[in-house]
DNA sequence: CGTATCCGAGCTGTATACAGAAATACGCCT
DNA sequence: AGGCGTATTTCTGTATACAGCTCGGATACG
């Protein structure tokens, strides 16, 4: 068929993966609008498996928090307020700041910490360097993804990690969701010298056992978000660059 | 079926959730033993329903915690060390926490917190009361659900109720879950006015915008639960009380 | 002209049939 | 007698057929 040659032809093993992905990039880009209707025999056609793979995925999604069920049965794209994005990245640092304070009070061994340090190392030498600013940022998104992975993994808990991926799913509540907006504003490189310093202290309360310094730097990180998150929204242009911001219907378009 | 006679009749409107209930009680009751592999087609047999609704159920099953996808296919009954309880506990504690000091610190309107002063007044009277302990203890349950559920709704904020929806849903995270073993406990009456008087005092809190106050008494409270955990690990046969307890796998079996 | 009712199209929920993969058990070979 | 390979069986993943329901439109009536 031929809309379904414009999804990538991607043979992955799982047809039901292969149909999240699909549905969740419509969603992501926009293809699927916020509030719209999402019929299950509609996206048979656009990604090109039957109806028990495109059910299981839109199930998926919904749990993800990208659909919303509607009490008839189906689905419709979840709509987002700024306030709604707020309070996730808050979630999640709240969630991050307690694996912070869990690895801290609980103590971690200093081979259980190399691997972040090493990670804080090279993200010391991306934020050091003075290349393309955007190759730099995607850079910096990769690491910095990586560091808070490995440091959610500090807390060994694995009840934490499960509510900690499911609040980062949301795709604008992820640590880096913000970071690529930055790269187009004047003062960047300040913001990513202040969010590497974070990582670094979070780092060293962590290995002196100071819990309660671990957590509310960690939640003060995510604030970094947040207030990105609040530029975004003023130069509409610069939104394009969130992940899922055709979700965001900014209940400000005065 | 003679098999599915045992389950309830109940003629829920819907197979999937029938199957989900009827599924998640298997589960809990212990009839499927943590560790063990669950397969579509004997749950098809026991519930009496087709492979669609039960395979449905699996997921959502999975989505809930109680079950782990396998590698290779098909869940197994997930099973819980007690750091894993103690930890969903926590988890809990630190969402309701943010609840209590968004609403704190955005505001609630005295009509808005109104039905939880209400429902306070009946938690206090039930504290009051001198009768049977089981009763008034199943009586404490009910509203204290409530009172939880009614508080995280000032937070106003749809994100945080899908998050701790789903911290909760893990029976032994749930605010009510270790209550009833106090209800063996001499000193009974001694926790129901403790926790009665973080009740009392979050929404002080609240109501005076106090936010750090508020999040660190729900902290504190939930930290309750964690107490009554470790008591209840001790004395095995209280366990009982506790729902969702044949998933613990208690590593002090000495 | 507005409103209520009825009918039809489309969609979801459910059941079942089929194919491929994994686990198990059996038999053969060493 | 034990280990390995193969065959069988059982399972999951997927596709499709069917039934009941919901929603929208058209028509008739007030």
């Amino acid at each position: 068929m031929a809309v379904a040659a414009e999804i990538e032809p991607e043979r992955s093993n799982s047809q039901t993966v292969r149909a999240q992905l699909a549905v969740r990039d419509l969603v992501l880009t926009g293809a699927l609008k916020a509030g719209e209707h999402v019929s299950e025999l509609s996206l048979v056609g656009r990604v090109g498996v039957s109806r028990t793979p495109v059910r299981a995925a839109l199930h998926r999604l919904a749990e993800e928090g990208l659909l919303e069920p509607r009490a008839a049965g189906g689905f419709t794209v979840k709509a987002f307020s700024d306030r709604d994005v707020l309070d996730s990245i808050e979630i999640r640092g709240v969630l991050e700041g307690l694996a912070a304070r869990l690895a801290a009070e609980r103590g971690v061994s200093l081979t259980a910490i190399a691997p972040l340090r090493r990670c804080l190392a090279e993200l010391d030498e991306v934020v050091r360097q003075t290349g393309r600013s955007v190759e730099i940022f995607s850079d910096y998104v990769a690491l910095n993804a990586r560091f808070h992975a490995v440091l959610v993994g500090l807390a060994d808990s694995r009840p934490l990690e499960r509510q900690i991926e499911r609040a980062v799913n949301l795709p604008f509540a992820s640590p880096s969701a913000f970071v690529m907006v930055q790269s187009t504003m004047p003062e960047a490189r300040t913001i990513l010298t202040i969010a590497q310093d974070h990582h670094r202290c979070v780092l060293d309360a962590i290995e002196q056992r100071e819990g309660a310094r671990a957590e509310s730097l960690m939640r003060e990180h995510s604030r970094l978000a947040s207030r990105n998150l609040a530029l975004a929204l003023r130069n509409q242009e610069t939104l394009d660059l969130v992940p899922g911001a055709a979700l965001i219907r900014s209940s400000s378009i005065a």
